[in-house]
DNA sequence: CGTTGTTCCCGCCATT
DNA sequence: AGAATGGCGGGAACAA
C-alpha cells in the first residue's frame, strides 16, 4: 500500500549511526489545513509525523503544513500552497469544527488531486467529510465520530459508513474516529508502511500502547466511556503484562483468570468489556505482533519464531500471521527487507 | 484438504 | 433495587 510518488526517493544508505534510511514510501507526509481545522487532530498528526525521532532509530519524515494561511492555529512556520499536498506520500486531513460547514473548492481540487497522484489519505474525526464532499469516499468504507456518523451516511449515502470502529482502512484511504484514536489509526498505518518495529518505537514515545485494535468499538451514545476502576485496571494490566513477559508459555484463559484471582466467566466477562477484544483473540493478536518484529529484527527461521512467540506450531503461526497481516511471515519478511535500504 | 478432540466464549440465570 | 459474580450449556474457534 506504500505510495511510491514519482521524484520523490529520499537519500539512501544508512544515517550515522547505522540506522537504515528508508526511501520511496510515506517519507513525505502533508497535512491540510483551512479556516476550521481543528486544533487537536492537527496536534496529533504533528506529533507523529513532524516530530524528529531519528535518535531512536525512526525515519524522520519531512513534515509540512498546507492549505488556507488564514488558519488560526498554525503558529510560527509557514503554510504551504494547498497544491503541495499533491507531492506528498501520505495526506492527513484533521478534523474540523462544524461537519456541515461547505468545504472549499480548492481544497476538494487538491485531495483528489494527491488522491490521484497516489497518495495514501488519511482523515481523522470529521476530517472524514472533507474527504467526502471530494467525492474520494464513494463506494468506500469510512467512519468518523460517533457524534457525526448519522450525519455522514445521511448525507453522503455512496459511503458505507462503519459507525463502530476506532479507524477503517480501504484501500489507500483512512478513515478515523478522531481524537485518541488518531493515534490508533497513525500506528497502525506506520506498521503497514515500516512495520511493527518502528510502530512500537513511536508508540513507546509517546507513552501510549503499541496496538489497539481497529474493531475496538467507539463508545455508543448517549453513555459515557466506561471508567474502569483503579484496581481493576491495575488487576488487569498485571495479568497482561504477565502474559506479555512470557509469551512463550502456552497460556490458557483458565490461567489468566487464576492470575487474575477470579473465575473464568468474570475473568473474560471483565477482559472483553475493558480491552475491547476476548481474552484469546487479544492473545493472539499479540503474538503475531512479536512474530512481526522477530521477523524484522531478526533472521531466526520461522519455526524459532514461532516457539519464541508461543504458537506451538509454525503453521498455527502461519495461520494467525497471515490473518492478521495479509501476508504469510515469509513474504512479510521479504517484503519488509525489500522496502529498506 | 478433512477429521477429531480441546478450548473458547457468550447467553442465560440463580446467587451474592 | 441495581450491579457484579460465576456455574452451565453448546455452538464457534482453535490445535493437532
Amino acid at each position: 500500500m506504500a505510495s511510491l510518488t514519482p521524484g520523490q526517493a529520499g537519500a539512501a544508505g544508512t544515517g550515522a549511526d547505522g540506522t537504515p534510511r528508508y526511501r520511496c514510501f510515506m517519507q513525505r507526509v502533508g497535512v491540510l489545513v483551512f479556516e476550521c481545522t481543528r486544533l487537536f487532530e492537527f496536534a496529533v498528526a504533528r506529533e507523529i509525523w513532524g516530530v524528529d525521532r531519528s535518535r531512536c532509530g525512526i525515519p524522520a519524515f519531512e513534515f509540512l503544513v498546507a492549505g488556507s494561511a488564514a488558519w488560526p492555529g498554525h503558529g510560527p512556520g509557514r503554510i504551504d500552497d494547498v497544491r503541495e499536498l499533491a507531492t506528498c506520500n501520505l495526506v492527513v486531513v484533521p478534523g474540523i469544527e462544524d461537519p456541515s460547514a461547505d468545504i472549499p473548492e480548492p481544497v476538494a481540487a487538491a485531495l483528489r488531486q494527491a488522491h490521484h497522484a497516489g497518495a495514501t489519505l488519511a482523515s481523522l474525526c470529521s476530517g472524514t467529510f472533507v474527504l467526502a464532499a471530494a467525492g474520494l469516499l464513494d463506494g468506500r468504507k469510512a467512519t468518523a465520530h460517533w457524534m457525526d456518523v448519522d450525519d455522514l451516511a445521511a448525507r453522503y449515502p455512496g459511503i458505507r459508513v462503519t459507525a463502530d470502529s476506532l479507524y477503517v482502512q480501504d484501500g489507500n484511504i483512512w478513515t478515523s474516529a478522531g481524537t485518541a484514536a488518531s493515534i490508533d489509526m497513525f500506528l497502525a498505518l506506520l506498521r503497514t508502511t515500516h512495520g511493527a518495529t518502528v510502530a512500537a518505537r513511536v508508540a513507546n514515545t509517546m507513552l501510549v500502547a503499541p496496538l489497539r485494535a481497529a474493531g475496538l468499538p467507539q463508545p455508543p451514545p448517549p453513555s459515557f466511556p466506561a471508567i474502569i476502576r483503579d484496581d481493576r485496571a491495575s488487576e488487569d494490566s498485571y495479568v497482561r503484562q504477565a502474559v506479555l513477559d512470557t509469551l512463550s508459555h502456552p497460556w490458557t484463559v483458565r490461567e489468566m483468570a487464576a492470575r487474575a484471582g477470579i473465575s473464568e466467566r468474570a475473568f473474560t466477562r471483565r477482559f472483553t468489556a475493558d480491552n475491547g477484544t476476548t481474552p484469546l483473540q487479544w492473545l493472539i493478536g499479540q503474538r503475531v505482533l512479536a512474530a512481526q518484529q522477530l521477523l524484522e529484527a531478526t533472521d531466526l527461521p520461522v519455526a524459532a519464531i514461532a516457539r519464541h512467540c508461543g504458537f506451538s506450531t509454525a503453521v498455527s503461526l502461519r495461520t494467525h500471521f497471515s490473518r492478521h497481516v495479509g501476508r504469510t511471515p515469509r513474504d512479510y519478511r521479504a517484503d519488509y527487507r525489500r522496502k529498506r535500504l
